[in-house]
DNA sequence: CCGTAATTTCAGAAATTACTGAACCTTCGG
DNA sequence: CCGAAGGTTCAGTAATTTCTGAAATTACGG
């Protein structure tokens, strides 16, 4: 490996993490490269600062393109091709975010869906259903929300964050303001806004 | 394998998709079973029901105890040891949340704050020491906010999530209701509160 | 077209991870 | 103290994943 050495332990740290999570060490490591990078790198530049082989760097970014997380580019006169990471970290963020949820989640809400629409035919599985349903529930209002909120600008996102918990303080206020509402003892089971929260059959 | 349909797709379901995240195909199965399971079961009974070894099941459920994902307990004259899966759903997000920061954010935190505190030693690295320290702010907020909304109540975070993106509209009404404060447009960079933010040189 | 540079593909080697069965503890009733 | 039941550990094997070098493909200037 041939770096500087903060941004060396930067790479071998990812290349570390990458197994935690479902990516392998080399493609951790490009990218950690890739975004400690000033510059965008040709294959050859990550090969000779990583060491490994041509191939595996090949392979290596066309899993990264899968993921979103690098830029093509190309330079005139040049034919070979420039990788680099985005430079805005919250887009990274949402990038990661975003796939993450169609990799890992989608199909899992797509299982549940199916397995919702069957008829338990022992009373094993009609229990088993009944804890399918309320995982559904429960993954389909956390992305439901993410989705809406990953919608916002950074700089809308970043103050709703600052506040923190402070959000709670908005929520008493909003009660107050817009008056009429349910008091702070809330019925069992928060009402559905007609329409919304039904269970889609498709996938 | 022996398991009613129904239960038997969601366990092969999250065997599969465990490869997909940093755990192995039993660990999920195990789990799986365990959640959609009405009682508590024994080591034996999971052998049974997924047709895996003895030892595997051991250690997977030792794994998943050091994910506090499963509850130990015992019945009164039996010796064995009855495994189960936490009733709350949201109590098992946060579970899995608070892990999954222990285990992979933490750690990189920590990297990102010894080298922010070291002095780059060339130009590729004072670069590369820019964009750590973007990163680390984001994971910072990030989990400064995630760990101030995980101590919310259930209830207080599914009516926050209940607005979605309408938290915008919320932000506004504080802006007006509160007066004073800054205008849409926000200066470069939000003044952090006296004291907070500051880059802790501890691990 | 030809030759060369750049990239991709892929079969097999290397490395890692998962799983098993057997041996080994630990606990407890008698 | 013995024996049986339950639980764990671990060395070896099986399975999977990662990585490589060589061959194949593509893209392009002349």
């Amino acid at each position: 490996m041939n770096l500087p050495p903060l941004s060396q332990s930067f790479v071998l740290h990812f290349g570390e993490m990458g197994s935690r999570w479902g990516i392998n060490r080399t493609v951790g490591q490009i990218y950690a490269l890739l975004y400690v990078s000033r510059e965008a790198q040709t294959a050859d530049d990550i090969v000779d600062k990583l060491g490994v082989s041509r191939s595996n760097v090949s392979m290596g970014l066309k899993e990264l393109q899968s993921w979103r997380l690098v830029k093509l580019e190309h330079h005139p006169g040049d034919r070979r091709d420039f990788y680099s990471a985005p430079e805005d970290v919250w887009q990274i963020f949402k990038t990661l975010a975003e796939e993450r949820q169609r990799r890992e989640v989608d199909p899992t809400l797509s299982m549940l869906r199916d397995a919702l629409l069957e008829t338990a035919g022992s009373p094993e599985d009609v229990y088993a259903q009944e804890r399918m349903r309320k995982m559904h529930e429960l993954i389909e209002q956390i992305t439901d929300w993410f989705a809406e909120v990953r919608r916002l600008s950074p700089d809308t996102l970043q103050s709703l964050m600052g506040l923190g918990s402070k959000v709670v303080k908005l929520l008493e206020l909003k009660e107050r303001v817009m008056g009429g509402g349910r008091r702070s003892e809330p019925e069992p089971k928060a009402p559905p806004e007609p329409g919304e929260r039904a269970l889609k059959a498709v996938d």
